[in-house]
DNA sequence: ATGTCAGGATGGTCCTGA
């Protein structure tokens, strides 16, 4: 069995031990985070060695942003996009060898969208639509099996969300994003795990708020996903989202996903 | 009831992004 999980882990630094305690208590194979909020240089290198990660690929930047996909199973640099054309660090891909005929594993920090859920009024929102679009682009091109993971940062069934009706306006749930993210899912066909296995209306959110208000009333949204391509959902056994971090001291607002495969 | 958090540059607090 191989253990992939995904953790937006809002700086790898701060929590380089919150991330040892998670693979000690998880074990994955591969990890694949975002929001490392760090250059490659002064990413925690020799933390993840001594984790047992050997094969590391980072694409950081400074202050914001950056994605870097971490594993016990060798592989191979594949691909590193840059979607908004901007210089964000934003996509890290790589195939994971030795595995049949080998696997990859792409790993993206779709943009948040700023606040107002208008391109006119907020460039941020435009650069979301037109990331989601590029990338629809390029998945229409995919060849081989591919899982897609990451924070994409939209929040797609009603039951996605504590409050459907109360988000239809708010960035994350709209129904343009919705629409966007469903055209990339349709372009290579990817299988949504975390409803695979968390049929709706199943509970599975993956972020909340650090606001407390939202922290004590449980308003969480789905923002973090894997998509398997279709001949890879056979092989995926068992997904789950990883709540205790949440009650770890100063924790991420987001939560690990794990998907272990028989590969 | 958007009530917080993190990084960076600055200069000992503010700004940006989320």
């Amino acid at each position: 069995m191989v253990k992939i999980a995904s953790w937006n882990i809002n700086s790898v630094r701060l929590r380089i031990d919150q991330v040892a305690r998670f693979v000690d208590e998880h074990e994955p194979d591969v990890l694949c985070l975002q929001e490392i909020k760090t250059l490659e240089k002064n990413f925690p290198h020799e933390a993840f060695e001594t984790l047992g990660y050997t094969y590391r690929a980072v694409h950081g930047q400074k202050g914001y942003h950056g994605v870097a996909t971490v594993s016990r199973i060798p592989f191979r640099d594949f691909s590193k996009h840059d979607w908004q054309d901007n210089g964000e660090a934003r996509h890290i891909g790589v195939e994971l060898l030795g595995r049949g005929q080998g696997l990859i594993l792409e790993n993206v920090y779709i943009p948040a969208g700023g606040d107002v859920p208008d391109r006119q009024v907020n460039p941020k929102f435009g650069q979301k639509l037109d990331f989601l679009d590029r990338m629809t682009r390029w998945a229409g091109e995919i060849e081989r099996p591919t899982l897609l993971v990451g924070d994409f940062n939209v929040a797609p069934l009603e039951c996605d969300v504590y409050d459907h009706r109360a988000l239809l306006k708010v960035v994350s749930h709209t129904p343009i994003e919705v629409e966007a993210l469903s055209r990339l899912r349709d372009a290579h066909g990817w299988v949504d795990l975390g409803r695979h296995f968390i049929p709706p209306p199943g509970r599975n959110y993956s972020w909340w708020s650090y606001r407390s208000y939202w922290r004590q009333k449980d308003h969480g949204r789905r923002l973090d996903h894997m998509w398997a391509s279709p001949e890879l959902v056979a092989q995926a056994k068992a997904h789950t989202f990883v709540e205790d971090t949440r009650r770890w001291e100063k924790p991420s607002d987001h939560v690990p996903l794990v998907t272990e495969f028989d590969l």
